[in-house]
DNA sequence: CTCATTTCTTAAGGTTTTGTTAAGCTTTTT
DNA sequence: AAAAAGCTTAACAAAACCTTAAGAAATGAG
């Protein structure tokens, strides 16, 4: 099952952000807006990772990876602004395992959590995480750890883009994403109405799969909401 | 009781001279002319040891031994003759947990074989761990405790960086690494973007190799996220 | 310790691949 | 019919990658 991971953020739409995030992965979150109440939880939980943020009023993230590296080792990432100054950044993540600014795109986090976890448990991946990676459904099969894709038995050569764009609307099939959500998915900003490039990207997508706006075959225009690849 | 054991020699009288000594020590023996019909039995019967002559007309003995390494761990000890030059001998018994150089004598050979025996069931764990240091796949083989490669029965002579790249690489081979977590892994530090140390030694790697970005034989090139090799 | 050798990193220039923009077009909705 | 949303296309921009070489750093021998 999924690994205990402890998220320590005084910004809480950042903490609720990650938290989504990772449930989404299916780990289990235990999340915290202060260190005081985190540094409970160190003690009663068996954790797997934690994710802290540097600053923090009155005890910081530092503390924390203090108090954790005392008793338990598991890894540790740090998660800091981005003006920080060079050294102050090398000096407060040190003894981290890995760090990230802010503000950053949460699939980075996510794979840099993953890293960690495989890094950690230094055993191969189990074959149900391995067959997470793995998507396959009306001739389509999706393999996200080689990044390749076949469609009817025959490999289809996708962007990196192309890629992450089909594998969302993918994982999410019989669900409607709206431009904007993928967006937001992909590229991790926040989106601009007046860019169309997700259109052209959906657009390449259906040529390479010989499928059309007309008469989807996969990709499925839902007016005025988004795309949809159907259950 | 005796354990089984793989004996391959093209030299008849040799073959049956080993078997003759590991009979009169009760061990189980399987004994093979040529590499193809040995190559049989590796997958029906389970062995404890094999002991491979180097040097076989068509399939040599490196080629069991790649295969042996493929999938099952047990020791092999290599017979090489004793003209053979000194880094060919090296190179030829790396992946091996012993070798002997013909002529030799029997006794000797034998005290080989309950050596090997010994070190196996007795250290049973160790081993096994031990052998969790050898890769081979594809005419490669790789041995992180010495750290010595061999590509298609040739020595590579690697770098130690270079030598942790491939490794990681072959290690998780299957997967996309990219730089990024390959910086993380080999250097253990922050991932610098405008440094591209990583893809300079990949392109060394390759060269050594024989390996081409164009038309890789070992090391992908994944646009956009990074390298693999395939499984 | 010094010098020679090996190994690593950096930087620059070039190539290929991928992403974005914008404009004109079509379909759907109001 | 007009407006809004989506489609298509191609040119341009940007990113990612490759190659090479030279200097820096580390290593090892004497």
């Amino acid at each position: 099952m999924g690994a205990n991971i402890l998220v320590v953020d005084d910004e809480k739409e950042i903490a609720d952000l990650i938290e989504v995030y990772l449930q989404n992965e299916n780990y289990q979150v235990y999340k915290f807006y202060s260190p005081e109440e985190a540094l409970h939880c160190i003690d009663s939980v068996k954790l797997d990772l934690a994710i802290l943020d540097v600053m923090m009023p009155e005890i910081d993230g530092f503390t924390v990876l203090r108090k954790v590296r005392e008793s338990l080792h598991f890894p540790v990432i740090m998660l800091t602004a981005k003006d920080e100054e060079i050294d102050k950044i090398t000096g407060l993540t040190l003894g981290a395992d890995d760090y990230i600014t802010k503000p950053f795109r949460p699939l980075e986090l996510i794979a840099r959590v993953k890293a960690q976890l495989r890094r950690f448990t230094k055993y191969n991946q189990s074959d149900s995480e391995q067959h997470e990676n793995i998507l396959a459904f009306s001739g389509l099969i999706l393999d996200k750890n080689t990044r390749k894709c076949l469609l009817n038995e025959k490999p289809l050569s996708l962007t990196p883009t192309e890629f992450s764009i089909l594998w969302f609307l993918s994982a999410n099939r019989g669900r409607v994403i709206s431009s904007e959500e993928l967006f937001h998915e992909v590229w991790g900003e926040k989106y601009f109405n007046s860019n169309n490039t997700v259109m052209v990207h959906i657009r390449h997508l259906r040529e390479k799969m010989d499928d059309s706006a007309e008469h989807p075959k996969y990709i499925k225009t839902v007016w005025g909401v988004g795309y949809m690849i159907e259950k």
